[in-house]
DNA sequence: TGTACATCAGTGAACGCGCGTTCACTGATGTAC
DNA sequence: TGTACATCAGTGAACGCGCGTTCACTGATGTAC
């Protein structure tokens, strides 16, 4: 069968689509191929068609998840300025919102996937960690304060990384009252870093 | 062959440190029980006369990572406080540090197993979950000020949750400058936090 | 003291299964004549 | 306008491999007599 023009990359849409929330919710070792196409609709032969291997699968779908968490910060950011609400605040809250916690399909690939990610080839490290730059860059430009710009930056990692090390915790333990002061004590701390004056 | 007594113990302590090594370096999934057999200098026909399955090592090898990793803290915590020394400042200086970067088999398991684990059984998070609070009341327990119970704790579970995070993104990025301005970044924050005053 | 036997940690072949990857093939449709 | 052909996204069988798990067996040594 021949297809109509844009029905391929539609069809290599549609897998990483597939293939992004896969990877957030059962791992990336752990999702196999033939899953993914399965979910597509389509049977796995067809995989390398689209795609040189899964680490190319994985390259793109996870960096289209990271795309897709700056933009929607981004937004939101551009969103609460309009409206003269703290910027910062957004971030911190809708990051670490009692929804972010279940379906981490849906969510930023970051805390299901950094560790993992952190296994992979130095040249899919390196591609994954510009976008993560580019969340942490949205961060330091919100920060209140004359920062310097590596002042900023070094604050918005530890903001990220407080945010991301938090959301984690409160997806592991099992109860979820104790979830809930998790996500709120890392909304305070981060907000708390973001407030305190420079050095 | 019949072996003396404590044979089997040690053999069962060789398997628990050779797969809690292994967990922790390349991921649970990613662990085959082949290998940690052949690592122990065992044949993989035995390994079920020690265990009753994968996730019963899981659970005992990560048991005792974790509660390694709390000793060790405690220890340095005791150590610093008969010096007369900062016991928070200890125990940030010594998650953060830069030797815990390389060799994650060596390190605390949270960082590089929390995502993976999150995805285990119920009962698996649940027996984790408990040593990971012992670990957040060794930081609770030194927080300065006269905190409530319940605010030393949720402030030791942000804390904690930054200095795992801030661990990921430093052993992340492929860039070591970077790396090591993040722990900085993120001892300076795990101290500020700390030293806030009660809300 | 010497011999027969029970023990049981460890061996290694085998199980079904899913993995990533390859490849000859299909067949509906756009294009060329 | 009608026909022959080229295209190529997708199919499905097959590849070698490692996985977790099972199981009949081994054989050195402690124990019973």
């Amino acid at each position: 069968m021949r297809y109509s023009k844009g029905h391929k990359a539609e069809t290599r849409q549609r897998l990483i689509d597939v293939a992004s929330k896969r990877f957030r919710k059962d791992g990336i070792e752990a999702t196999g191929l033939a899953g993914v196409m399965a979910e597509a609709g389509l049977t796995h032969g067809g995989f390398y068609a689209h795609f040189s291997s899964k680490e190319d699968l994985v390259q793109e779908s996870l960096t289209a998840a990271l795309a897709s968490t700056s933009s929607y910060l981004a937004y939101k950011i551009g969103a609460a300025r309009k409206r003269g609400e703290n910027t910062l605040e957004t971030i911190v809250r809708t990051y670490l919102q009692p929804a972010h916690l279940g379906h981490p399909e849906l969510g930023c690939a970051v805390p299901p996937l950094i560790a993992e990610i952190g296994r992979h080839s130095l040249e899919t490290r390196a591609r994954l960690t510009e976008i993560i730059e580019g969340i942490t860059g949205l961060i330091a430009a919100e920060l209140p304060g004359n920062l310097s710009e590596n002042t900023a930056r070094d604050r918005a990692y530890a903001i990220f990384g407080g945010m991301i090390g938090t959301l984690q915790l409160a997806r592991m333990v099992p109860d979820q009252e104790t979830s809930n002061r998790i996500l709120e004590s890392g909304r305070q701390a981060a907000l708390a870093l973001a407030n305190q004056p420079a050095v």
